[in-house]
RNA sequence: UCCGCAGUAGCUCAAUGGUGGAGCAUCCGGCUGUUAACCGGAGGGUUACAGGUUCGAGUCCUGUCUGCGGAGCCA
């Protein structure tokens, strides 16, 4: 009996020791990013052939591993022929195995190099298309899906991920709920895009989300704070450097809260994020090459304008703008050209924004809205406002804007039921990164970008 | 949707209306410290498509398609 008990015990323990050793395999196994750590080790690696030169006798791989790049040598004389041989004939791409010593190599791009004396193919690779040479934006785009891999793609998909998590911390560390929104929605959330549509079963058409805001006040009334985080859908045919089809969007909701509260989230949330990505992505942006100078300025607090006082900078610098209209991307430039950081322009006419949203009380012409301008012509990349909490003047807005009264009638509930004073924003995921990444257009800031004329791959 | 620009080798680009080339990639050869390595050689073309002008069109004209840049719309 005692035995059988002590097998028992002794089985378990084998158990968790195989299950642990398991599970920390992936965990610490090295990469190139934490070579430091292995000097005068003797390691593998396994990762794909970025690039090779070769003198003679002696062999440059380039390793790229998804964490970094490594140069490895393999002398003539010091590695079998068939190892020699192989080196020679695989080509870019090409995904390999590599064995030997790691050393510090000044002469080495990264200043870490393998003293390689094994070499075994995993698959071999010939023509990848993606040369190490100049290519232009319709070949690379017709190849994302191989473009990723390069070292500047990573880079911003590095950035990129950081990103997000950063918006994540923020709001997880600051009493907000995540509450996703649905996808598929009854009808336009503004009334004012065009949306792509889809038949839904016998319930007539349902359209792709252009924004989870709504739900989102539904979410805050529930939650008190709240924030959403996902996909949002435009089928307009814009085609500029600052549009995509599908797009990532986060928007926080807050209940008992006003313009002003609106605009000191959001400034404390955009220095919350670009510090973080600065800090925690400095290697990456090196990468991109990008001049951090204006985005280390990203501190509150930031710079708040009225829509007339912007109007104001536009005519002074002899633009002759229309009092009433919405600023078009040239303009939002100059606007922003006048400050060291991003900008708040607020209290915009209510005819060019939104129909929710709360008119100032103090002229009823104006609505409670703000847009933070990015510096360095990125534009608008923040849109908020304070929304109408009153149900009949919302219901009143409603008919104004010709929107279907039904399948507004939940969101009239709010104001029905409780309602309070609250406010919210929307931060352009993608327009984001391509400012902190300094890109000129935001294809690159997403994996696969959806764009009027592309959808694949 | 509108305005502008472009389409030539796998890629990036040349070519006065008169025999379509180069660099990279690929293949062959050389080189024991390369840095988008270099050096020598080879193969590689329905000049986007359709029509027109001309003795002759990659080049000029018309139309179509595709892409790029911008505007509008928007984040």
């Amino acid at each position: 009996m005692l035995s059988i008990l002590c097998f028992y015990f002794d089985l378990r323990l084998y158990l968790t020791i195989k299950i642990r050793n398991y599970g920390n395999h992936l965990m610490q196994k090295i990469s190139i990013r934490n070579l430091s750590e292995h000097i005068g080790e003797e390691i593998t690696l396994q990762g794909w052939l970025f690039n090779k030169r070769s003198s003679g006798k002696i062999k440059f791989l380039i390793l790229r591993d998804g964490t970094g790049y490594l140069q490895c040598v393999y002398f003539k004389g010091s590695v079998s022929e068939e190892v020699f041989e192989l080196a020679d004939r695989i080509g870019q791409e090409s995904s390999i195995t590599v064995r030997g010593k790691v050393k510090v190599e000044p002469r080495a791009p990264g200043g870490y190099e393998l003293d390689a004396t094994v070499l075994t193919v995993i698959s071999e690779a010939h023509d990848y298309p993606i040369t190490p040479k100049e290519h232009g934006i319709e070949f690379l785009m017709d190849h994302r899906h191989l473009w990723l891999r390069s070292t500047k793609q990573a880079a911003i998909m590095r950035i990129r991920h950081r990103l997000i998590k950063a918006i994540r911390d923020f709001f997880d560390n600051n009493g907000f709920t995540l509450m996703d929104p649905p996808i598929l929605t009854p009808a336009a959330c503004e009334g004012t895009s065009t949306l792509f549509e889809t038949e839904y079963f016998d319930l007539g058409k349902a359209y792709l989300t252009q924004s989870g805001q709504l739900y989102a006040e539904a979410g805050a009334m529930a939650l008190g704070k709240v924030y959403t985080f996902g996909p949002t859908f435009r089928a307009e045919k814009s085609k500029t450097r600052r549009h995509l089809t599908e797009f990532w969007m986060v928007e926080p909701e807050v209940a008992f809260a006003n313009l002003n509260d609106d605009m000191d989230l959001a400034e404390e949330f955009l220095e919350y994020i670009v510090q973080t990505v600065l800090k925690e992505r400095e290697e990456e942006l090196k990468v991109l090459e990008r001049d951090t100078t204006l985005l280390q300025n990203v501190k509150r607090p930031l710079p708040r304008i009225t829509y007339k006082e912007a109007v104001e900078i536009l005519r002074k610098n002899d633009i002759d703008f229309q009092y009433g209209n919405d600023f078009g991307g040239t303009d939002e430039t100059i606007i922003s050209n006048q400050f060291d950081r991003p900008v708040m322009v607020h209290r915009y006419p209510a005819e060019v924004k939104a129909f929710y949203m709360k008119r100032d009380p103090e002229n009823e012409k104006l609505a409670l809205a703000v847009d933070v301008l990015a510096p360095e012509g990125y534009g608008e990349i923040i849109g908020g406002s304070q929304r109408e909490d009153d149900y009949n003047t919302l219901l009143k807005r409603i008919e104004e804007h010709n929107l279907p009264r039904e399948a507004f009638e939940w969101y009239l509930d709010l104001r029905k039921y409780g309602s309070v004073p609250h406010a919210g924003f929307g931060l352009g995921l993608e327009r984001t990164v391509g400012w902190i990444c300094g890109l000129d257009h935001v294809r690159e800031t997403i994996p696969f970008p959806r764009m009027i004329y592309r959808n694949t791959p």
